[in-house]
DNA sequence: AATGAATGAGCATTCATTCAT
DNA sequence: GATGAATGAATGCTCATTCAT
């Protein structure tokens, strides 16, 4: 959708166990309780291969942050055969909602390698991974008449990743019922309340 | 107004600047790299002494955030003396949008202890701490008729905290007129939807 | 003799294993090789202790070598003794012939130490160390007569640490026969050659 | 000039590359620091490519070193021409002092390879390397009559590398006036100082 | 001959924690 | 109450070396 595809099938076995296992820890534990000695072991490779293919701890939490982009990217491709931007909108939520209550550990992960970035670096993360879902989702606001469509964006954006954190805190896997109310009340505010 | 009052004033000057600097330290910078040895250098007091007063890392970082939440309840005192409902919530969330968008270290700071705590006490936080903010700005939302006070309110809450995250990451210090779109916005979205 | 006196005897027990054993092992062994691990190994003290009293290797390389400039002061305390520079420069021959024959690490420590610190840092430690004792043996050669005393003075150093890396590089324990021939030559070229 | 000679035009230039990019590199900077990796990466050639050719890091060093003494031959090839041993004597001083202080980073790398070898091996290099030197020169001094050839061969070497670590310890570039006058200082010392 | 992926031992350093005083 | 010396396990990272191709 808004990232360059990577073809994950040519990458050498190596690093692609590497890269699952990152994945896997880093977004369900502290970046801290993540060390490299557990990703090798769990990865079932020796620890010099990952420097062999990242140059440090940073560069692979890096790596991954942008292949988990890629592949949402994937699962938010069918938005754009949506014509309605309403209709779209629901869909974004939706998917959204799904996608941050079940697997709740990205935004947090995020959020933790900011703090160990620069301001540039931190920034321009920001601005590959986040800001081209941003722009999307307030030009579909901008369509519906909203006053500050991409105020409004980053709102539903920080909504939807705060519930993810506070069902973290609560440690309080989200039921069916959850979603559905969440759901109707998202639609119900943020897309009802256009025409002022 | 949530939580028990702490009397700071009968706090014995060792324990007092260990907390001051705690808590400066930890708002402002990752968990893992503010150390002991940090803390009570910059505090100017020994290593040990912190170890007088806690019996850990994680219990002095629990202490800071319950002093921090009591703090927070000077803030919103003044909350309690609204009778209007909706003018409530509109100081609430002005309150917590210029609070969130300019020391934005709060939420982190949760979510990072929270990802080092086992269930049990991440949820003892969640419910000491956050609960009681939930359940008082859901009842404002029941009194002007809303669907699912409780899970709005928590949506609200997850916009302003997101808010501030998204700051964060953008490195991006919000403007008066930033604060002033968000807040219209909010309001738009929480408080007018109402009657559907 | 030209720095100020350490109380050795007012050391922690810890402190000062740690200073002779890393001694003995940088002065007859590569920097390299010699690990913090087995220095402290071979002192009994944990790891930690050495990070207690030294920020760094290079901190603690350096306080070493400071040190023995000190062990050094008293070795050529006698010095000052010598009304007649001649006899003092005699002396002062003999005994650095003595120490750099049969200790002779410590130049090249010095010269691996040296290649780690940036430009700044080595200028300091050279005279901070060094450049006290060639000064005043310049003012000695000045004393009898020599055209350049400086130059001099650092070709005699220059001769004095050369030889003790020869005989490190042949492995070749320095005899009394060697000694002698080496004295009887420095004091033959280096002093009688005066009035040209 | 001492060392067989080395048919350099004959090597592949995979092996010429790897040389020449190891000896610059180890020549100005500590022998850990040069690592293979970076030998592999300035060179433009893999990492096993030096294994193919060395057995070892070690051994390449020492292929470096036996590789600089055959280009100094050339250098000092001139001295054979002159009859006079006075003034091949001074020949040599002024060659020296040129290198010593122009690129003093030869003595400081024999030194360093010599830490890591065992007494065998670098008394072997000793010998095949600096001995040969040592020899022509002690000749020499043998001819205009000097009591003590060979140790005062082995003093004006000694006092000739040392000056180069001097000036690396000062980090201070020898002026053409220094080595002017530690020209005049070491001709009187060394060569006017024979009838005694 | 030459590549470069992969290894694993080793390194300097950090840090929460203990404890004698 | 308070100090700070001492511990030792753990961490990110480096690097010479091996080996299948």
């Amino acid at each position: 959708m808004f990232l360059l595809p990577l073809e994950n099938n040519d990458l050498k076995p190596t690093l692609r166990r590497i890269l699952d296992t990152a994945e896997k820890l880093f977004l369900s534990n502290d970046y801290h309780l993540v060390s490299l000695n557990l990703i090798s072991k769990k990865a079932g490779v020796s620890k010099g291969a990952i420097f062999h293919y990242f140059a440090s701890k940073e560069d692979l939490a890096l790596a991954v942050i942008k292949n988990m982009f890629h592949k949402l990217d994937e699962q938010y491709s069918e938005l754009f055969e949506i014509k309605d931007p309403r209709k779209a909108l629901e869909k974004f939520i939706e998917i959204s909602l799904f996608l941050g209550l079940t697997e709740n550990g990205l935004s947090r992960f995020l959020l933790q390698i900011s703090g160990r970035l620069d301001a540039e670096k931190s920034k321009k993360m920001f601005q590959e991974v986040l800001e081209p879902y941003l722009q999307h989702i307030a030009k579909l606001f901008a369509e519906i008449g909203v006053d500050h469509p991409y105020y409004r964006a980053k709102l539903l954006f920080a909504a939807l990743d705060g519930i993810g954190m506070y069902h973290f805190l609560e440690r309080k896997q989200a039921t069916a019922k959850d979603i559905q109310n969440y759901f109707e009340e998202l639609v119900s505010i943020y897309l009802e309340s256009t025409n002022k």
